[in-house]
DNA sequence: ATTAAATCGGACTTAATAAATCCGATTTTT
DNA sequence: AAAAATCGGATTTATTAAGTCCGATTTAAT
């Protein structure tokens, strides 16, 4: 298993963003979080029409979160840049692949549904002032 | 995210040994289960390694669980196959691959950690006894 | 008006690695 | 001795993610 780097990335972007509410260029994010510009536009611009971010075009331009940190989730994120958090041909809707022939009979499934469950529900339960606003113990910087 | 092809056949390959306990070739599982011969041939040796089936050299040989079905987890399976559930640069252990310069400050790496976490309950709590002895009224979820 | 600084969209290239295959050696049963 | 297995290493192939490039468009500031 492993997490593609644009969710990697995009998770990255959009805390940044979540920090100050104003409008960021790529070129700002990228320096800020280290992340390759020309990737990072790209990942931008899917966040974008997944209605995550609004962009704004032209000099003085970029982007800023579309809605307040405390309603979008880890799980917005994710699906919008990944389309699939687990893509295993059995569990997925979009049966695009090679479609598993013994369905109806195979056990294993159980594992990739139950697992998938516990993601969305951990995932689903963070949101992006959650990340922000983290516990003050930890530190106030 | 991505479930490996390893970890697919793997779980189904051990699943297919929970049934009945005795010695399978691989190519019976192979059969049984529609699984590349050769690319099972490598997943049970990997599993063999690990200590959760045992082989049987020679004619007549084949794999069998090392241990009783309800003593194996989902997870012991896929951390055999995979090494690593969730690679995640800033959560992995194993820090083989490009480092995060900022993992002091990341405030996302929560959502990875978190994740994880779920992950882990999730399929340690998963026994192979569990799949092949599956209710048959279905009411447990 | 002109220029500079952005996003936008599509095409393209590169790199990584998973997936699959192949082969010869060894072990064990019959 | 032959047949049926696992074993282990090397190799090949395929997939696709990751990253790059370029030209078009939009907008603000000078």
């Amino acid at each position: 298993m492993k997490i593609s780097a644009q969710s990697y990335y995009g998770l990255k972007a959009v805390t940044f963003l979540a920090k100050e509410s104003r409008v960021f260029s790529v070129k700002e994010i990228a320096d800020g979080e280290r992340i390759p510009y020309d990737y990072l536009e790209k990942i931008m611009q899917k966040l974008t029409r997944a209605g995550l971010v609004t962009s704004k075009r032209g000099s003085a331009g970029g982007y800023s979160l579309k809605r307040p940190s405390s309603k979008i989730t880890a799980k917005d994120i994710l699906t919008a840049l990944d389309e699939a958090i687990l893509p295993i041909l059995c569990v997925m809707s979009n049966k695009s692949r090679s479609y598993c022939i013994m369905e109806k009979t195979c056990l294993s499934k159980n594992v990739w549904q139950r697992m998938q469950k516990a993601i969305n529900y951990s995932l689903n339960s963070i949101t992006l002032a959650d990340l922000v606003y983290v516990n003050p113990k930890k530190s106030k910087r």
